[in-house]
DNA sequence: GCATAATATTGTACTGAGTCCAACAATAGA
DNA sequence: TCTATTGTTGGACTCAGTACAATATTATGC
């Protein structure tokens, strides 16, 4: 077994967790991700099977640590949002907020993988989950702003199609390859797409009822 | 191994794929989906474990059977729909068309079983697998009403956006329990939500650029 | 410094999904 | 009846993910 101190030689060794992920972006891009196994990432790595699970629930978990991070701030964005105040030019603003920082080259390990938005069916699900979590998360803001229930079918409507359109804007973005703008700019545009509706669906609805 | 008769005895031999789906059916109820395996679904039915995976690619596959045949018949509605006609109306009425003859009683298995918009991820992930061949499905069909391309951001956007409104529809109207309406109704407000501020969207682009 | 508690890492053994392929059975058609 | 096709099976395999106990590492109190 090659030994841990093999990516770092002086500095300050780096944690597992880093470790990991290189060698899972590394291994990614040589082999794919579907011919990459875990046990080849933690080998280069220089750490044991057992230690990826430490850190991953799942080998898929690695392709989309970005996006969910920027999924978390985005949590973090909407509790702070008092209550009552407009849900949607909140919702837009947090959005744009969270992916502002995103460089135009820091493209998400999960959308370099030309089979992630392809074919390839195991990467594409994978980063799925994610939509849904953010579709929660927003059908809960939203459900708190506008005093209804999170499962109320408008609510979970407007609450997935903005979920989907955030989604878009990743894709699109991701594709766009080196000539692409800064994410935010594809945000707004996608976001604006479907929120003009919505404005009215969900202000005429926060009334009446 | 239980002979295959053990499920039709005089009647006309049910097909492998019934009997698996009814076997699986059952084992789902009484013990959960995550904890049935394959092995004891094809026990049930009387075949091989092999002889699952001739009528399915995957476990989950046999949730979704209805809800993937809802977006066969789909497909088919959106491929007759003749070019230039109005995107949204077409979609909307194709959609509709679609879940009319879906019973309030027939309820797509995936969703009577609880843990499948609740924690239960495994459940839950395979059915976005659907909601992003649904997607591809409306982009293309958007793509070619709007003679854009089915990467454009507006496009992605509306497609991912509708998709998901039909996913929060089927998910409220399961939900919603015996007292439901028929799901065409959700199908129609889940749609309508959206697509008003998608009108102005796309209508403006079309003419623009 | 040292003892101790908390945390990180590892080994081992396991379950179950999904793949591959060759053998075999059933059926339909000529 | 022979034959081509399709459906079914057995067996051996890979790999993701889980469980748990053992060991190493690091932090903390003294």
């Amino acid at each position: 077994m090659i030994p841990a101190s093999q990516n770092a030689v002086g500095r300050p060794r780096a944690s597992s967790r880093t470790v990991i992920e290189d060698a899972a972006a590394e291994l990614f891009l040589e082999n794919t991700y579907a011919l990459t196994t875990i046990e080849q990432i933690t080998q280069r790595a220089g750490v044991s099977r057992n230690t990826f699970f430490n850190y991953f629930d799942a080998k898929s978990d690695v392709l989309w640590v970005e996006l969910d991070a920027a999924i978390d701030r985005l949590a973090l964005e909407l509790q702070a949002v008092p209550r009552g105040r407009p849900a949607l030019a909140e919702m837009r603003a947090a959005t744009i907020r969270v992916v502002s920082d995103i460089g135009v080259d820091r493209v998400p390990l999960a959308l370099t993988q030309d089979d992630v938005m392809g074919t390839a069916e195991e990467t594409r699900v994978s980063g799925l989950a994610r939509l849904a979590r953010r579709s929660d998360l927003i059908a809960d803001f939203l459900a708190g702003q506008l005093y209804r229930s999170p499962n109320d079918l408008l609510v979970l409507s407007a609450a997935n199609a903005l979920s989907g359109a955030i989604s878009a804007a990743w894709t699109v973005w991701a594709r766009d390859g080196i000539g692409r703008r800064p994410l935010a700019e594809y945000m707004a545009e996608a976001f604006d797409v479907v929120s003009a509706g919505l404005e009215t669906a969900l202000s005429r609805t926060s009334l009446a009822e």
